[in-house]
RNA sequence: GGCGCGAUAGCCAAGUGGUUAGGCACGGGUCUGCAAAACCUGUUACGCCGGUUCAAUUCCGGCUCGCGCCUCCA
C-alpha cells in the first residue's frame, strides 16, 4: 500500500514520492495576519496538519515551512485603522495564530518565516529575474513580471491566457504595466503606506504577494521541493505566479506536488460577516465549543470537498467524541496488559483506518473505521468477551490512529473540592435513599458544570461540556 | 463567456457496476430509585431525462439546481 495524493498539477491521484525520501519539503500558503483568522482558514491548516502527520505516521520526516505575510494591503490598511505601527500591529496577531494553532492542536511546522524578515531575499529574487529578462520596472517605480516570457504560465490552473477575461475585479488604471495579466514583484511606495518601506535598487516600495513565498520557499527549502499546499482559491493566480517568478529565476521545477483545500461554507452558504455566519476560532470557543470538537469537524470531511459547517455539526462531534471518550475509558478499566495482541476486529479497522488516510487523506473513511473498531468492541465488552489484552491492544490502536487524528485523546479535567463535596453528599442521600435531596444535589453538580452518572458500585463525575 | 466542482436518508458525510459506509438525531431495548450517560438494536438513500449493460446511485450524453475561480480570499 502506497500513500497517494491527488495532484493539482496533473489533476490525478498519484504515489506520493519526495525526492530524498525520508525527508518531505513542503511549503504550506500560511496567515496573513490583520485579524484574527477564521475558521475557513482553519480548515486549510487544519488540512495541512493531517497531511504532515499523515506523511510522518507513513515514515517520512517532513520539513515544513509556513509563511506568515505580515506585510500587504490589508496589514499596512488595517495597522493604520489602529493607529499602531506595523509590526506591533501584526504581531498580535500572529501570537493569536499561534494561539489558536495550539487550540486546535495542530502541530508546529519547522520553519514560519515572515514576510518583513525577508525583504532582502525578496529583492535578490527580482534582481535575479530582471537580469533574466522577466521583469521590468514600471514609470512609478513599481517591478512587474512578464508573463509572456514564461511559457508555462496558466499550467497549474489551467487557463489560457487568450481566455482570460479582463474583468471589473481588475482596475486598469490603478497599476502602470504593460499587461493587464502581469503580476506585481514589488509595489512602489506610496503615502497611505506610511513608514513601510523599503530601499532596493529599483525604488523605494515593499514587495508583492507571491514574491514573498517563492523567496521563502527557497531560502529554506531550496530551488526545487516536494509539496506545495494552499487553498484551492491560491491555485490561481498567487500559486501560479509563485511558479512563473521561481522557476524563471532558478530554471528547475518548482514543487512537484501540489495538493489544494476545498473551502468551508457555514450553513450551505459562503461564510460572511453580513450574513452573520463568519466566525474566527475565538467565537467558537465563546459559545463554549472545544479546539478538539472544531478539529473533528474540520478533519470529518474530505478535504477536497467543500465543507459544510454547522453549530449541529460541532454538537455532533461532541456527541461522537463523547463516544470515544467512553470507550476509551471502558478498554482502560479492562486492566489491560499482557502480550501482544491483533484480534480480527482490531486489525480489520487499523488497516481499514491506514487505507482510507494512505487514499489521499480520506479521513471520512478513516473515521467511519474508527467507529467499527469501537462498535466491535463495545459488542465484545457488553458480551463479556473481551480480554485485557485485546482491550490493551485497542487501547493502542487508537493512539496510533491519534497521531493522525489529533482528536482522540480526552482532555483530564478534574472537579474541584466543592463538587466532589456535593456528589459525596448526594451518595450519601442515596444511601438512606432520601430521592428528593439525591436529584436536588444532582442539579447542584450540575450547575457547577458537571455530571453525576450512577454506576453499580458507585458515582462518576463527567465535565458536561 | 472560460476553467472547475457538487447534488447520497431528518442533518452531516464516504463509497461502489450486483453484497449493511460511518457519525449525529430519532424509535425500540438493556441498565437504573428516577434519570442521565453508556451500550445494543431499528429506519435501506443516491437531483431529473435518456443511453450502455443481465444489472446503474456508480459508466456515457443531455438537463435542472447550487457553488468556486477567472489578477494579491484558506
Amino acid at each position: 500500500m502506497t500513500f497517494k495524493i491527488y495532484n493539482t498539477l496533473t489533476r490525478q491521484l498519484e504515489e506520493f514520492v519526495p525526492a530524498q525520501p525520508p525527508a518531505v519539503r513542503m511549503y504550506t500558503c500560511g496567515p496573513t495576519v490583520y485579524n484574527y483568522a477564521h475558521i475557513g482558514n482553519f480548515r486549510a491548516y487544519v488540512f495541512e496538519d493531517l497531511l504532515r502527520r499523515q506523511l510522518k505516521y507513513r515514515g517520512f520526516a517532513p520539513c515544513q515551512v509556513m509563511n506568515l505575510t505580515d506585510v500587504d494591503d490589508k496589514t499596512i490598511k488595517g495597522a493604520r485603522a489602529a493607529g499602531r505601527p506595523l509590526q506591533k500591529y501584526t504581531q498580535t496577531y500572529k501570537e493569536a495564530f499561534f494561539a489558536d494553532l495550539q487550540t486546535l492542536n495542530i502541530e508546529r511546522a519547522e520553519h514560519y518565516p515572515a514576510a518583513t524578515e525577508h525583504v532582502p531575499e525578496m529583492i535578490a529574487l527580482i534582481e535575479t529575474l530582471f537580469r533574466k529578462g522577466y521583469a521590468y520596472r514600471s514609470e512609478d517605480g513599481s517591478v512587474y513580471f512578464n508573463i509572456s516570457r514564461f511559457e508555462n504560465y496558466g499550467r497549474l490552473a489551467r487557463l489560457d491566457l487568450a481566455g482570460l477575461k479582463p474583468g471589473a475585479r481588475i482596475a486598469q488604471d490603478e497599476y502602470l504595466k504593460d499587461n493587464a495579466a502581469d503580476f506585481a514583484l514589488w509595489k512602489a511606495w506610496s503615502p497611505e503606506d506610511g513608514d513601510v518601506a523599503w530601499d532596493a535598487p529599483w525604488g523605494r516600495g515593499r514587495p508583492g504577494w507571491h514574491i514573498e513565498c517563492s523567496a521563502m520557499s527557497m531560502k529554506y527549502l531550496g530551488p526545487g521541493f516536494d509539496l506545495h499546499t494552499g487553498g484551492i482559491d491560491n491555485i490561481f493566480p498567487h500559486h501560479e505566479d509563485e511558479i512563473a517568478q521561481s522557476e524563471a529565476a532558478t530554471g528547475v521545477p518548482f514543487s512537484r506536488y501540489w495538493m489544494h483545500c476545498a473551502h468551508l461554507v457555514v450553513d450551505g452558504r459562503k461564510m460572511s460577516k453580513s450574513l452573520g455566519n463568519f466566525y474566527t476560532l475565538r467565537d467558537l470557543l465563546e459559545r463554549g465549543f472545544t479546539g478538539r470538537e472544531i478539529r473533528y469537524v474540520l478533519a470529518s470531511a474530505h478535504y477536497r470537498q467543500a465543507l459544510n459547517f454547522t453549530i449541529e455539526s460541532l454538537e455532533a462531534a461532541r456527541a461522537a467524541l463523547r463516544r470515544v471518550d467512553e470507550f476509551r475509558e471502558r478498554l482502560a478499566a479492562a486492566a489491560p496488559g499482557g502480550p501482544a495482541s491483533q484480534p480480527d476486529w482490531l486489525a480489520q479497522a487499523h488497516n481499514a483506518f491506514r487505507q482510507g488516510m494512505d487514499d489521499d487523506l480520506n479521513t471520512a473513511e478513516a473515521l467511519a473505521a474508527l467507529f467499527e473498531m469501537v462498535h466491535a468492541g463495545n459488542r465484545l465488552a457488553d458480551a463479556g468477551r473481551l480480554t485485557p489484552v485485546d482491550a490493551g491492544a485497542a487501547l493502542a490502536a487508537l493512539d496510533d490512529m491519534d497521531r493522525v487524528f489529533g482528536f482522540l485523546a480526552a482532555p483530564e479535567r478534574k472537579p474541584d473540592e466543592a463538587v466532589l463535596k456535593l456528589a459525596a453528599e448526594r451518595q450519601a442521600a442515596r444511601s438512606r435513599r432520601d430521592w428528593p435531596a439525591s436529584d436536588r444535589l444532582r442539579g447542584l453538580i450540575a450547575e457547577r458544570g458537571w455530571l453525576v452518572q450512577d454506576v453499580p458500585d458507585g458515582y462518576k463525575l463527567k465535565p458536561r461540556a
